[in-house]
DNA sequence: TCCATAATTAGAATAATTCTAACATAATAA
DNA sequence: TTATTATGTTAGAATTATTCTAATTATGGA
């Protein structure tokens, strides 16, 4: 957690008791909760706290590099702590999505669950983008 | 072409000139657009052709396996051709989609664009839910 | 402590997607 | 063929996740 909190201030985000609550109830398990999730379950503890701000401090959490964002739900974007790298896993019937080892692709069972489909996404700048000046990168 | 209508026949999907319009396009190219572009794309060549209707059809062209759902980006859905399984690559400066070969995670430079996240999503049923015999799987 | 900057807040605005209900079309039965 | 039924299409309204706005408040450095 220190570690984290240096990192944070390298990157000029302050330390507001918003987003360390946001943080540590991340950090608490391996859970994937979307903003509004993470807003009702602060929300008690942490009165003032409004959804715009859980939205802000994702934001700034993710681009310090201490949060994830998963977009493999289309209904809505997921945020889970920055652990190491690993797959996820979207049930399709119940919605709940678990963390999984990284694999090659192909339909089996992995720790139980059906897997039906897979994909891999990256991000990054294209090749077109990395050459023009004129936009920041 | 002939294989994809047998495809959509078996699943009971009508081929209807709406339907046909929207898998030819995605079938047209190495594409990966937004309802909304499919919409402006085909209004003019079909201009009884509703935005209802091209969500409704790629719902059905989905469940049919003949076109793939991207969650890659958060701000919108993006859909594919079904073509052999690939990876993807969204460049976060202008929001454009390549198709990527499947390869391990790991930062590198791949057809020129330069991979700074990656992230693999299986989707399919949880082990909870093929336990539960109430939902419908 | 004071100050400048950055963060928080509530509520309005936006935009992607889904829903609704009327109408149209296609498939099936008679 | 004609009648019947099921399915698909449509425009526009509704919904909902997310972003924006502008006023207020808190933070970290001097």
């Amino acid at each position: 957690m220190e570690k984290m909190l240096e990192r944070l201030r390298e990157k000029k985000v302050k330390a507001t008791p918003q987003r360390l609550a946001v943080l540590e109830y991340l950090r608490s398990g391996y859970i994937h909760p979307s903003a509004e999730e993470i807003y009702k379950k602060l929300k008690p503890l942490c009165p003032s706290l409004s959804l715009a701000t859980v939205y802000n401090t994702l934001e700034a959490l993710v681009d310090a590099g201490a949060v994830n964002r998963l977009t493999i739900d289309a209904r809505r974007t997921n945020y889970e702590y920055g652990r190491a790298p690993h797959a996820h896993f979207l049930c399709r019937v119940c919605g709940e999505i678990y963390d999984m080892p990284i694999r090659r692709a192909g339909a089996a069972v992995l720790r139980g669950h059906k897997i039906e489909k897979t994909w891999q996404y990256h991000q990054g700048v294209c090749r077109k983008c990395l050459k023009s000046p004129q936009k920041k990168i």
